[in-house]
DNA sequence: ACTTCATCTTGACATTGTAAAGATATCATG
DNA sequence: CATGATATCTTTACAATGTCAAGATGAAGT
């Protein structure tokens, strides 16, 4: 199935990977749906035999991204044998996803179809329901006082997320020294009192 | 000057509100110049005259929000006698805004033109320059280590601002309590160790 | 070989952002 | 008050975009 057939042979995946590239070179306003299609090779309406709309496109590459996402979480707690280490080695992977793609921060966080479940122990948006899992898993290792969970979630994810955050809107890529201030701000409390 | 005359007379005020009203209800996506210009009761080009485009408009209306964010902000330092409260209640009233005004929060942090000066004093994106300001106040207050003032303003102002991404990630319009929540998560440190 | 079906193309249309040219009212100046 | 300059608004036009419908193509199975 080569590029010149009338048949692409994958498209659907064509359209998601080279989506994230796009996003990452010129970001989301100057992407649209029949240029996406042209950067593919095909028509531009081909892109209707697998994705709704252009919503569902743009919700697919978020997914896509995402499952990358969640994997680089994951493997934190691989790499850490006790669970205490695994927390902070997710909060570094979390920001540090960031850093190395700055771009895909406002692209998942602001398309207003993620919603964060504070009360149930899983479900919601997966890479809050892995950080809140972990952390339920060392409550219950430490025996922390179960009034107090909800709010050191709240605490734990708002700080992470906010580095995150922050690190993309303070040019995540003229600073270099972000893989070394992460861990220290996540490690240390710098916090007042 | 009524709404029959030729002359709208303060088309670039009613452009600006009425596209903040139009972003509270239906969001950001299905909100366009034209419909704007409409609900203003003008034909689709007048907007020409008081923007030099459509960034242009979305960014005075930005504009717009961030001014009356920062208004709120500033507030907390007046109702403040020590440096230290106007601190928290800085933090409090940030995260507040957002309780109140969620849907300004995507809005506002994800059109890419917001730069967070981490270095100097003053300047950059002003609600944190303002955050930035007044904890260098207290850091010389309070004789704190100088080598640890970078440290502890991104921790604060990640903190803060990931609050407030949490808030509006997870219904803030749902959740009444966030009134108590935050003063509490921000004046109590439920970080772990 | 024939049919079926997923995939892709073509053509069309409404919406949108933008620019140019002209209409209208306000305002300063005499 | 008259007149011309200027700001503001309308009309018209065009290209880009999202979307749909109808038809073309080829892959896979019978």
């Amino acid at each position: 199935m080569n590029e010149t057939s009338y048949h692409h042979g994958d498209l659907r995946t064509a359209m998601i990977e080279k989506g994230m590239e796009m996003i990452n070179e010129g970001g989301l306003k100057n992407l649209s749906l029949r240029k996406l299609a042209a950067a593919c090779g095909v028509s531009h309406a081909a892109p209707y035999s697998h994705f709704s709309g252009k919503d569902d496109l743009f919700a697919a590459i978020q997914n896509h991204i995402t499952d990358k996402f969640v994997i680089v979480l994951n493997e934190a707690i691989k790499n850490s044998s006790e669970t205490s280490d695994g927390l902070f080695h997710m909060g570094c992977n979390y920001v540090l996803f960031f850093v190395r793609n700055p771009k895909y921060f406002s692209f998942l966080f602001s398309r207003a179809n993620i919603y964060l479940d504070l009360t149930g122990e899983s479900g919601g948006y997966e890479p809050f329901a892995i950080y809140k899992k972990l952390m339920h898993q060392l409550f219950a290792e430490t025996q922390y006082p179960e009034e107090l969970w909800l709010k050191t979630i709240l605490s734990h994810w708002a700080f992470v997320h906010g580095l995150a955050s922050v690190v993309t809107m303070s040019g995540a890529d003229t600073i270099k020294e972000w893989e070394d201030i992460i861990p220290d701000l996540l490690a240390n409390n710098y916090f007042l009192q």
